[in-house]
DNA sequence: CCCCAGGCGTCCA
DNA sequence: TGGACGCATGGG
């Protein structure tokens, strides 16, 4: 059963083999908003180039995005895959972004109102739009990904028809309301899922989470 | 050659 | 409500 000083030994256990990750890599909030959308499916690597021509473009803000003509953006996002659909959830994004006069006119909107706005916006899931609060406008809302389901179904810490609000509201239950400590477990989780969570091979060698292996 | 990546919307039962 | 499928590039 998962409670508070299982979730905070793995969190320990990470930090101490992986030391401080430090996310969002991004210079600015938008851009944090951007990756966000550019990672879906998406080695971050790919993410980068993308970003880095958006930069070099002058278009990396709202503005710039919103008025982009579209094969112009498809070149610019072309190495970050899936660049038809992701030009159209980036000016979606940014044209909503002009209507609400921009991340710092957000920054008294209550949080559950702001999830619910940017799960409206098409092309933003869970994951984008956690991603966004947590990490752009700091709302102390725990992020679930792929690698965060992958680990803990691999160590047998939850079953496997849970849902993204079920294992989402696991962590906010049990973990204290903190912004930097969310931003940092999640972040530990992506690295190890990297590192040590891979698809195909059963047995990680050098988790750092070997031996978790607690039950339902 | 293969598999994989910091998802999401659509379609169909 | 929930599972299959398409979307696309670049790295290992």
């Amino acid at each position: 059963m998962i409670d508070t000083d299982l979730l905070l030994d793995i969190y320990r256990r990470m930090e101490e083999a992986l030391g401080h990750q430090n996310w969002w890599p991004a210079e600015t909030p938008f851009e944090v908003c951007v990756g966000a959308i550019l990672t879906q499916n998406t080695n971050w690597s790919n993410v980068e180039r993308a970003i880095k021509n958006l930069k070099q473009a002058g278009l990396l803000s709202p503005e710039g995005i919103a008025a982009a003509e579209d094969e112009r953006l498809f070149e610019l996002i072309k190495p970050a895959g899936f660049y038809k659909q992701k030009a159209k959830r980036l000016k979606a994004f940014s044209k909503w972004l002009l209507e609400q006069g921009g991340l710092d006119a957000l920054k008294d909107t209550p949080t559950e109102t702001l999830r619910e706005m940017l799960l409206s916006i098409k092309g933003v899931g869970h994951e984008t739009a956690d991603s966004i609060l947590l990490y752009a406008l700091d709302r102390p809302v725990f992020v679930v990904d792929a690698y965060t389901y992958r680990i803990f179904l691999r160590h047998n810490l939850i079953y496997e028809e849970i849902t993204y609000n079920e294992l989402q509201e696991l962590f906010m239950r049990n973990l204290p309301e903190d912004v930097e400590l969310f931003k940092e477990y999640h972040a530990l989780l992506v690295e190890v899922g990297k590192r040590f969570c891979k698809k195909k091979k059963p047995l990680c060698g050098g988790c750092p989470l070997e031996g978790i292996n607690s039950l339902l």
